[in-house]
DNA sequence: TAATTTTCATGTAACGTTTCATGAAATAAT
DNA sequence: ATTATTTCATGAAACGTTACATGAAAATTA
């Protein structure tokens, strides 16, 4: 293994101008050839030949420079580790690889100074966009870089995608009902932030209306602990057991801290309680849902986001596409066909 | 927001010519002041004004034209969803990011093929380098980019980054006799390569033997499925009880698996069967393992391979780096404090 | 004050492509 | 056989930087 350094200097990596010469022919004949333009078949083939013979490749960032384009998106997202975050950069990066564009990936560790660095830093790399999910209540986002907003809505010039949320938030409630719950709450955590998860309680609330389920709802502050549930939950237990039957939590994420704590209060999940989360985390790869969710189209997302962001023209381009969601079974409810409890 | 395509038109960012006319100074002296090489006061005042007035800002992708260096580096893992490799890839974007490098995330999906073409596009791209965790048993990695490789020797010229594995297994064994544990068991699947993860259960043989303790080995081939552990735990079943009071499993993935498996045939966790895990894997960010387990340094490890991959003297490279792990108590296990059970 | 050294802005060349105007060769039309 | 047309390889210019040789101005010395 060479260093980075040493490299450089000996192989001097072939040219354009080294092929030509190799083959005896002009450069912008080598440019055809590479770039598969009409060439005469004898220049072709002898342009071919000297290509294999001397091993050349195309510098992309010569290319890059001449068509002043990047051929590169960022990605930017809290925090990469997180597995919805994680699977939505693998499905951005499986849209933009289709499409012959590289992904940089970026963390903002829900560290607001970060995202605006890293939109600065976009710009500077002359980025040929971004895609962000972003949480920073006043990020600076203008016209200079073309931005697709994922959950979020910034403006008219700015395209949002997003799952349906409020339509997700009636699944929920549905399924719930389906599965014989009567008294439900939605527990959330705060980002007070107007971004369209937020319909996501909406849509429960809505969705519990129409199919008679009594309800409830604890909205955490940002800083909040987790623990915060644990109280709320003994305040709503009766004869040791919790009063409700139902819980949608608004990520799988929480869904899993809160089994976590009914497990504590020795609630047992779905025969107690039956929970649904959003997002449609699983643990590894494809295995099982960590838990019964309402599953956001992570590929479509992917897709529309990429879409937006390249499209040639953007007449008419809606400011605000939702997605449809489906409901996945995980484990945490109890569906049709399997035993019933006496309810209330 | 503007396409992508209208943008560059009508904006044509202002370049270092620009900036040059605007100040009524020489091209040169801008380099000088955007790269911080000494310039006279009153010339780098007038240059600042003026990058300050026309807004430009440098062209990366010429700058690694010039030097004939990308900065950037591929990271090659098998699924960018699975959060141990989510977890690697972020530290690995950290630790390059210090240094100024950015990072190309290439999501191999445990497909051989596209490894191989990763690489060859590695090399057509210009890459300063790869980190890789490969399984591709018949990989070609030549000496024309540098390559640090983890988890897996290739060989003198290729250095290997892993987490010290044996003692990681002699680890899990030393604990699992600590907190009481008589009979225990190693479960593996597949991957019969020779990478470095093998030594884990050489490591626990190594402990089991060392602190007396009874194990057994089960190792599944490749394509397996995980079901096969539950016909293994059946039968290892007296009395409607496991046999094994304390498993190891090879990856917190493995654990997972094995802990709803447990669950279907009535074992609890940890009250009958104590369990480690390897990796150090937790559930979302920050928040707790999602087992006991043998943590694996990843932020060391990633530091370690890019210092590897970017140092400029290779000299004295030794061809494989272990670092040490950690022992993590995630639920699985009974600590001291913790009651005891009648064992055996 | 003149000669010598130092300092530092200047402007050109080069990095490896793509593009495009040029003109030579080949083909078609008269 | 001559002219008109088409085809297509050519090579220079440009993309936005960095590096380096050049020489003018300032600072030092005699």
């Amino acid at each position: 293994m060479k260093t980075i350094d040493t490299m450089k200097k000996e192989h001097h990596a072939p040219t354009m101008k080294d092929v030509a010469n190799e083959a005896g022919v002009a450069l912008g004949t080598v440019s055809k050839v590479v770039n598969g333009l009409p060439v005469g078949e004898a220049y072709r083939v002898r342009v071919e030949d000297a290509i294999k013979k001397l091993g050349y490749r195309v510098n992309v960032y010569a290319q890059d420079l001449k068509a002043s384009k990047t051929y590169t998106v960022a990605l930017l997202i809290p925090n990469t580790q997180i597995p919805f975050f994680a699977s939505l950069a693998y499905q951005v990066n499986l849209a933009l690889l289709k499409r012959s564009y590289r992904m940089l990936l970026c963390s903002t560790d829900f560290d607001s100074g970060l995202e605006q660095r890293y939109i600065e830093l976009a710009r500077g790399q002359k980025l040929d966009g971004i895609i962000g999910l972003t949480y920073n209540p006043d990020l600076i986002v203008d016209d200079d870089i073309p931005f697709v907003s994922i959950d979020r809505q910034f403006g008219a010039n700015i395209p949002c995608v997003a799952s349906d949320n409020f339509a997700g938030g009636q699944l929920a409630a549905e399924k719930l009902a389906d599965f014989g719950c009567k008294n439900v709450a939605f527990l959330r955590i705060g980002s007070s932030l107007s971004n369209e998860p937020n319909k996501r309680k909406s849509g429960f609330e809505n969705g519990c209306l129409a199919r008679g389920l009594n309800y409830e709802m604890k909205i955490l502050n940002d800083g909040d602990s987790l623990d915060e549930f644990e109280l709320f939950f003994k305040e709503h237990m009766k004869d040791g057991r919790l009063v409700f039957d139902g819980l949608f939590c608004v990520t799988d994420s929480i869904a899993y801290s809160v089994m976590q704590i009914l497990r504590r209060l020795g609630q047992r999940v779905p025969e107690d309680v039956q929970i649904i989360g959003y997002d449609g985390t699983r643990m590894f790869g494809d295995m099982d849902y960590i838990c019964s969710t309402i599953v956001q189209p992570l590929p479509d997302i992917a897709e529309m986001c990429v879409d937006l962001l390249l499209q040639e023209s953007r007449t008419g381009t809606p400011p605000l596409v939702c997605l449809p969601t489906t409901y996945a079974y995980g484990g945490t409810t109890r569906e049709a066909g399997e035993t019933t409890r006496n309810n209330v």
